[in-house]
DNA sequence: CAGCCTATGTAGCATTCGCTACATTAACCT
DNA sequence: AGGTTAATGTAGCGAATGCTACATAGGCTG
């Protein structure tokens, strides 16, 4: 058959929300056409039609993905503004300890190794969420901080580390170095 | 034909330092058996017939690079001990930006990758390089240090989270998080 | 010397991979 | 109405995947 009679057609944009839905699901490394169509309720067929090569659909996909990201830095919290700095690392370090976070954070460390490896599109996307990351954060640092950005580097260098001892389940660690330093409440 | 008559036989231990070398230049999520054997002079059969599964081989290849890693550390100027945390921190980024560590460093967040989605032998691994890392930060604190234990979890969330930051090409940020925070002289 | 056993080569198998060729049909345009 | 085109289905191709079956040559042990 072809185009469907009362189905609106398939467009990038509406098969991208469904293919993060996987590769949330079931990672990036793994992802290959069939699946990923499977997953959209379509055929690898199409995908190539629409994205014309997986690795150009790889690199829609993770803009997407930092698109939704960027999201969610908006819906979080965006009022008040936190009394210290210790007090604005609490909030984002809850934000990621939440299970639903879970999904994305496993994403994030492939997304870090395929920028590390500097495959095509992975840098880019990985960029543009920890700059979304800091931007928050210097927006969030507490009124009348003496150096809001380079604070808000300071921070981001340490939630990314915490993330990453808690990708090993070492988030004791991590907790245990905030603590000795400071930075959180026992 | 059969057993070389002059050349020894390949073990495990014999194969695994150039499937390491394999990996460290090509990366884990790509070595499938046929080149891993190629790289280390035999044939995908022999691969098998030594580890039983791609699996088994990959979880000792990653055994193998965990104590590469800690022999590292090992030789990782051992004698004097710094003066301050300042110190230490300065020499362990120092040896993270030799050249010589870049492919392991890439090959490092494959790892964590691995880890986050708990992949056989990946975890594992990983924990046993930053316990080693951690166990190295704390036997080189600065004598008198008040929390050497605490200190180096401090430490040890700072680098992973300035290596992330490097793996992005964002050493910059990374570092004018600890020039704020006092950490590094500018 | 006669076996046995270990290490290896050769061939292949079923599956999956990304991608393409070709056909077909419904909607749109003149 | 008739032609064009956008969107889709069906089949398949060549390569790569992990792994297996089978054969066999050499060393070791009796």
């Amino acid at each position: 058959m072809a185009r469907r009679p009362k189905k609106p057609p398939m467009t990038k944009e509406s098969l991208l929300p469904r293919l993060a839905a996987h590769v949330l699901a079931h990672g990036l490394g793994q992802a290959s056409l069939r699946p990923l169509a499977r997953a959209a309720g379509t055929s690898d067929r199409m995908l190539i039609y629409h994205f014309g090569t997986k690795e150009a659909l790889i690199i829609d996909l993770l803009q997407h993905l930092a698109g939704i990201y960027a999201a969610q830095l908006d819906n979080l919290l965006a009022a008040d503004r936190p009394a210290s700095r210790q007090a604005l690392l609490a909030r984002i370090l809850a934000h990621n300890a939440d299970p639903a976070m879970a999904p994305f954070l496993t994403l994030w460390w492939e997304i870090v190794a395929g920028a590390a490896r500097d495959l095509p599109g992975f840098r880019a996307a990985a960029r543009a969420m920890v700059d979304r990351l800091h931007a928050w954060l210097v927006g969030h640092m507490p009124a009348g901080d003496p150096d809001p950005d380079g604070g808000a580097s300071y921070l981001l260098t340490l939630i990314e580390g915490s993330l990453m001892l808690g990708a090993l389940g070492q988030g004791d660690r991590a907790r245990a170095g905030l603590l000795a330093a400071g930075l959180i409440a026992p």
